[in-house]
DNA sequence: CTCCGCTCGGGAACCGGTTTCCGTCGGTGT
DNA sequence: ACACCGACGGAAACCGGTTCCCGAGCGGAG
């Protein structure tokens, strides 16, 4: 009484071999390679696969060496669109180089972080990705730099996008979009509009991202021999929410001001709430720019001029330089360029 | 001669054993267990196992029969908001469950689909979410069927987010989110505030999501005792430029009507921005409203009136009731309920 | 002072594969 | 007709863990 019934709940590769009347090694050889196994044999095999539905475990061959590596990716949260932008394109390069890829979100928090990581390098992960700003403590460069060392010494690889970069020598792949350089050049564009007095709607003091852009916001005025009055810059986070609550405590408290530089596009949205519930216009009464060119930048109205990052382009990036890197090899730093993306927000002003 | 670097590239449990002078077995146990080991001899292990920076193959514990479960999900494409949302969900479930989350976009490929689903049995996943709404072909239930199946017999199982649910007795856990309901509720107020014509930008007509919500828009219109115009159901797809596309074509084609129902939010940006470029006020001249509601939708100017999807829910609630079934258990399928926010984007006509 | 039982730790089998090593078989060259 | 060679397939070792089974000590009870 042969039960045909799909009853394998879980076959093995000797199951096979049984119905097959062959030794496991032989499926193994008929499925795995270019081993020299007979027509007959090999059709045999393939009929009692194929009737048992067989796969072989991915576990089991990893750890026997032949498998499919994996990759993990590391953010803080996949909601946010820069975020997903990347992920997107981690996802698609690791699979396009036969990676699988796995995703976890932090959800900022640091222990969770560290476990993560921990669990990937028991996993005998072929990278880690992580990504987004923090605050550059030595506390911070300690404990990454012990999860890049013990990655390194796990024959992984850490690498580090839009993160502080560790000191030399770590074996660490760092890849940094260039926050300075885009602020600036969005800053220069908006000063070269007339507007003197321009708001800066930055994130919190100590994360570098937000640091990044908001030198290169003060440089683009010193580069004018201009000194921007230190009430114009104010700290929140990179949040929709902040954006709004800034805006609306800058228009209360009389600020003045006839543009605001948002360091990120969602504090963009957040801010032109704020303006459009305050009866002002934009770009008619105050003129607006964001930064990131999320894909809903272009939406909002006016459609918003911003600095735009090779998001997605960066994930590809990364995963492929930290698959491409061995462990001896010496430690690299890409930085991206950015370029402004010039929509309706921003206007001349003076008119 | 002791290295004392950090040489051991891959250290195994049996060097962990020999360092601290002890076997393998009594390692396992000093590491996985309760089992009982003298003070000394686990102070030993631990002493070892810290300088050799120790972690144990998941993959090979996994194969033991003591590993982290893994749960796989599979999207079109991350960078969409709603997706992003329910991966969010997903992501978080899962690991508060402790399993692994591997996350792969198909890019709508469903020859891609086929393949990772097939990687994810071979992974022993022990469940697998797809989502996204499809055709729903012959083909497609075939497909999916087979994918089910096949999951099922390897003790896993396939959970259909908001996807087409196959005939009765497949192994499936189905979890849909109330097309048809809430498009019914979003029209009826529209209805409500006096609209007579209103013009739907649906997706694409075999889309099962696009028919749900198509065939609300038309309920609602014939519990009133209307009977909407054919000519004001537009067909295309579910992103912005879809939306864009279809606002101008009807702007351009003299159609008549006093507000627009978007099959999403998306769409709705897009149609949005092709009613600015009209020169059209919203909702001064026509109202709008879309579907989903995804975090932008209220920094949309106007603020989008819209349907609440609960997305992220809907993600936590997938994984939650996929690792709780059995292979041995019936079928199961939920429909969640959505509810309409109204916002700023749908006004009363005839003013 | 024995005997019993409990604590502790080692050996070996097992998880599900791959691969090396070797033996067998059939066919060919001389 | 015999040696040799290549194709084929099985047994066993291995990958890196866990766990069952058992034996060695040790302490306490009788």
């Amino acid at each position: 009484m042969t039960r045909k019934s799909e009853d394998a709940s879980r076959s093995t590769i000797r199951d096979v071999a049984a119905r097959a009347g062959v030794s496991a090694s032989t499926v193994s050889r008929v499925l795995g390679g270019v081993y020299p196994v007979s027509a007959a044999t090999r059709t045999r095999v393939m009929r009692a696969v194929r009737e048992m539905d067989y796969v072989a475990d991915a576990r089991a061959k990893a750890i026997a060496g032949v498998g499919t590596p994996t990759l993990a990716f590391v953010l803080e949260d996949i909601t946010g669109p820069s975020f997903a932008l990347m992920a997107h394109g981690v996802e698609r390069e690791a699979n396009r180089l036969g990676h699988l890829c796995l995703v976890c979100s932090t959800e900022g928090d640091v222990e969770h972080e560290l476990e993560f990581v921990e669990m990937m390098r028991a996993q005998r992960a072929a990278a880690v990705i992580l990504v987004g700003g923090a605050a550059d403590t030595v506390e911070y460069r300690e404990r990454t730099r012990r999860m890049a060392d013990s990655l390194s010494s796990a024959g992984s690889r850490l690498v580090l996008c839009g993160r502080p970069p560790l000191g030399p020598g770590a074996p660490v792949t760092v890849i940094e979009y260039d926050n300075e350089g885009g602020a600036y050049a969005l800053v220069a564009h908006v000063l070269s509009q007339g507007h003197r007095r321009v708001l800066f709607l930055g994130g919190k003091a100590d994360h570098t991202t937000a640091q990044g852009r908001e030198r290169g916001y003060l440089a683009a005025h010193r580069a004018r021999g201009m000194d921007p009055d230190p009430a114009l810059v104010l700290n929140g986070d990179f949040t929709r929410d902040s954006g709004h609550r800034l805006m609306r405590r800058a228009l209360k408290e009389g600020l003045e001001f006839t543009a605001v530089v948002a360091a990120t596009d969602m504090v963009a949205a957040g801010a032109l709430t704020a303006l459009h519930e305050a009866g002002l216009d934009v770009p008619g009464d105050v003129s607006l720019a964001g930064y990131d060119d999320i894909p809903f930048a272009r939406d909002l109205h006016p459609a918003l001029t911003t600095v735009h990052v090779p998001y997605e382009e960066l994930g590809r990036l990364a995963v492929r330089t930290a698959l491409g890197r061995t462990a001896e090899d010496p430690a690299e730093h890409l930085l991206l360029g950015t370029h402004v993306v010039v929509r309706d927000s921003v206007t001349a002003t003076g008119s």
